[in-house]
DNA sequence: TCCGGAACAGAGCGGTTCATTCTGTTGGTG
DNA sequence: CACCAACAGAATGAACCGCTCTGTTCCGGA
């Protein structure tokens, strides 16, 4: 048989570890203070199975964000090097960042957790990888040059912040206003932009977990 | 004195009424999901104190969300009235709806209340206003045609979740964005929308209280 | 065929977090 | 000066949830 065969403990664990890292990504995407107990529920396995592979809750919740991460540097590095036309690269990108909806799975889940240190070494990069990105799209001529890194965050953020229906019908829910967003990025822009961009600052402080109250 | 006197039981009563459901508002706008005696504590006040005036968290809830309806068609009618210049009526209501949080307040604190009649009473006249206010602004030439009521919806409310730093720099942080968003709005459109908007039946679902797991 | 143990399901434990109730306290008012 | 509306905040009881623990299944080797 080509593909694997069902049985074996070992192939199942194997199977195990993709359905339980695709349950809770789809779980705390939807709910980021969703109970461990939903996710093992999703994933059709016990919460032993959870534990087995995760020492806590925090441990899974890194594993997401930090794989979220590099899902982002992946596009954003794919941004940079495309050979394809400017805008059409610049679009792709954002739209691909919405589609694998890595906002909510950074940002929204940021302050559940610890950040690991090396996470934050992969968030340096990926500003990096941001303003490089920046750099290319406004020297080309397609970015408008008064939006900065904070304002793509924003845009991301605040379009994944739609829910809608099903998961197939807030994604194009999504993707329409994204459009409505790209329209207004592609330079020259109709009217310069009020007030200033969020800051890097800004945007890391919201890394610092829970109590931030008074 | 012009003003109320400082002291009276009822002067202090009609104080914390006020004291109170700003605090709430605050609070909640914030965080849906904070424990009542946040809201006293930000209002200087004990726990008795909301409880005299509402016989649960839920009825509170409910106040809150009200009155931000009612804003929000104060709002809209204003727009739908104002002499002004088209456009500009039109961005002045965005952003005093922006400003004014509505969005945080109806729809981020639906589903943890059950509605009650007459909320979806006004949440019909609402439907209503933006259905005039749609149709006075496209047929003015100032609002392209394929955006819709749904479209406006989204917008102001992926806005609304954008948080960042103290309440004004988020307020600041989210007029920057919607500026984008409205020069995308502005007829003719750079280019057609993807997609359908949203629709008032999908809007709605929200309204449905908790467990929508699965 | 039989046994050991990896892998697992899910009940149970212990701690925490609220909404709400209850026990006083205070200060205007008749 | 006694009374009570109005209040502060501790006490209560019911979830909720992360994690541990018990018991089960069944693969793999002898």
């Amino acid at each position: 048989m080509t593909d694997k065969p069902l049985s074996g403990r070992k192939a199942q664990a194997a199977r195990n570890d993709k359905l339980i890292l695709e349950a809770a990504h789809e779980v705390f995407v939807n709910d980021p203070e969703a109970p461990i107990a939903e996710v093992a529920k999703r994933a059709g396995v016990g919460i032993s199975a959870l534990y087995r592979r995760y020492p806590s809750k925090e441990d899974l919740l890194r594993k997401l964000a930090g794989d979220g991460l590099r899902r982002y540097m992946e596009l954003a590095r794919e941004a940079v090097e495309s050979e394809a036309e400017p805008w059409e690269a610049f679009r792709t990108f954002m739209r691909a960042v919405v589609v694998a909806d890595t906002p909510s799975i950074t940002v929204r889940l940021a302050g559940t957790f610890t950040p690991s240190p090396d996470m934050f070494q992969a968030a340096m990069e990926g500003d990096a990888l941001n303003k490089a990105m920046l750099a290319r799209f406004k020297s080309a001529g397609v970015l408008r040059e008064d939006v900065e890194n904070g304002d793509l965050q924003m845009v991301t953020e605040s379009v994944s912040s739609i829910t809608i229906g099903d998961a197939e019908r807030t994604r194009e829910a999504r993707l329409r206003i994204l459009e409505l967003h790209l329209q207004a990025l592609r330079a020259p822009g109709a009217a310069p932009l009020p007030g200033s961009p969020v800051t890097d600052e800004e945007m890391g402080a919201r890394w610092i977990p829970k109590g931030v109250k008074e």
